[in-house]
Formats: C-alpha cells, structure tokens, sequence
DNA sequence: CTGATTGCAAAAATTTTGCAAGCCT
DNA sequence: AGGCTTGCAAAATTTTTGCAATCAG
C-alpha cells in the first residue's frame, strides 16, 4: 500500500530503522479505517509477525505519535485508541452507548491558517469530536422517563 | 460556586444521591480550568475530604462522563485527562512538547444543527484540537536540522 | 429503613523498564 | 562492527471489583 510506504520513509528520514516489527505496526495502523487500542494493535500485527512483543507495540505507537503519524485517543469508556494522524477525524460521539459515527465534512479547516498567525503554531492534523446522544439511546431514555412516571 | 450547584443538580435529577465524596469531586472539577488525570483529582478531592478513596474518584468520573459532565481527553504522552464536557474544547497541541495552547473561537457551533438533522444526534458538547508543532519546537527541531549537516 | 455509596484491599488490566540477544545499516 | 531494536519477564501504574460498613433520602 502506498500509504504505508510514506510512512516508512517518514520514519526514516526521522533517524530510526526500518525493522519487521515496525512494519508490521505500521501495515496495521495504515490498513485500518477503524480506530484501534494497542491490543488489538497487538494482536493483528502479530497476525503478520508472529511472536511480536507488546512492548515493541507500546514503543511503536510512542515513536508514532511523536512523529506525528499516529494520536491517541479517549472515546467512550475504554483506554486510548490509536488514530492516523494525518488530515482530519470528525466524530459523533454517544456519551451513552459510546457509538462512534464518524463524519466527513468539517470547517476545521478554515480556522488553520488563522491559528497558524495567531499562536505561530505549525497545523498537521485535528480532531473535531461531538459528544451527545444518539436517536438510540434517546429513544431509550424517554421510555424510562415513561416507566418512571 | 454556580457552576457546581447545577451540576449537583444535574447529578440529583439523574436519581444520584449527593454525598461528601461526590460533592468534593464536582468541586473539584467545577473549579479547575486546567486538565486533570485521576490522581490529580484524588489528590485536590481529598484536600476538601480527607479520606477520600480512590475507587470512588473513578466510580464518580464514570458517572460524571455518563451524563456528559466531564469528559476524558488524550494529550500528548501521559494517561487520560478529565475536562469539562460542556460547551467546547479548543486545543492546540504541540506534538513535541506536549504544550496545549487554549483558544476560544470555533466554527464548530455552526455544524451541530446539520448533524443532528443527518445522524439524528443530540448533541452536547465538542472537542476541538488542532495538533502541530509550536514555535519553539520549531526553532529547535531547524537548529537541530543545522547542527546535523 | 433500604438500597445506594464508600473505602479498603485484592485483583485485573495496562504500561514501562532492564537487559541480553539479535538485527539494520 | 556498532548501536539501535527486540522480546521477555519483572516492575510500576492505572483501573476495576468484591464486600462489609455507612450514609442519603
């Protein structure tokens, strides 16, 4: 995948060597869509390499992150998930269900450049999250709100 | 202070009783500007009620999170931080330094109707970051480039 | 009163670290 | 060859859970 490739090449450039384990992190975090906790991270990159160590996975995403290319992130209850970095994500968030809807139009954008003069800040990537609740859940809250009267 | 009374409101209306410990985390939360982890919670927390358990700090922001009250964040290394979920969020991140820059103005207020007519989503609050890297990250990051040639 | 809540201590889960062996470059 | 990387196991940290005692309503 061309993606991956970039990837690879950042992390050259950046000083650090090109090893099995690191490519197996890295076709991982740039196959994925979804978002992934360094479990599952684990798990599929030892899908490729075999007898990949979890701690190579926490040093991976460390190294990632400071590049850059990849961000944690806290949604719905459980611990961090990794995200790509690059460009934007846009979520809507249930704060009752923890479903994640992720969403493609954002105004992030425009606000970059006025950052950039206003704080002397170099812009690579955001994340814009909504917290709420969805049609879902609300449907059931109102039929508890109905039960409890 | 206000803001904690309507969040001891919320908390009530929500069918939760309103006891020292809990009073002492929403004091907690409802005076700090700043992020903080759960440690950092426990340990204001318990400057207003000495004997204050940990768990509880955990069983209270897991509350707090469910009804939209507060709401966990990743930024840079360390562990989750809680921030008011109210209103919005507005970071710059720097990936070097970990430095958050707050900032006020935000275009985001402008998509909540559209995605709630999408997504069917009733919508809470926001979190906004732009991720780069700061001025004085900058400078250092060319002073190294200069140094290595 | 009565069920929700608490603090504690133990258990789980998650993350970090030290180190000898191994691998990029 | 030389130093960065790795996997492992142990340590450290963070979070969750079980439970008897306590407390809010």
């Amino acid at each position: 995948m061309r993606r991956k490739q970039m990837l690879v090449e950042r992390l050259r450039c950046a000083g650090y060597k090109i090893t099995p384990p690191r490519l197996a992190v890295l076709e991982v975090i740039s196959q994925e869509g979804e978002h992934l906790n360094p479990n599952e991270i684990l798990g599929r990159a030892q899908t490729i390499r075999p007898g990949l160590g979890r701690a190579t996975v926490y040093r991976t995403l460390e190294i990632l992150t400071q590049l850059g290319i990849v961000r944690p992130i806290y949604v719905g209850e459980s611990g961090p998930m990794y995200i790509r970095a690059e460009g934007g994500h846009h979520h809507l968030v249930c704060s009752e269900c923890g479903r994640i809807i992720d969403f493609d139009e954002c105004v992030a954008e425009e606000m970059v450049h006025d950052l950039r003069e206003r704080f002397d800040f170099e812009i690579t990537s955001h994340l814009l999250e909504f917290y709420g609740v969805c049609a879902a859940c609300r449907k059931l809250q109102e039929a508890n709100e109905f039960k409890s009267r």
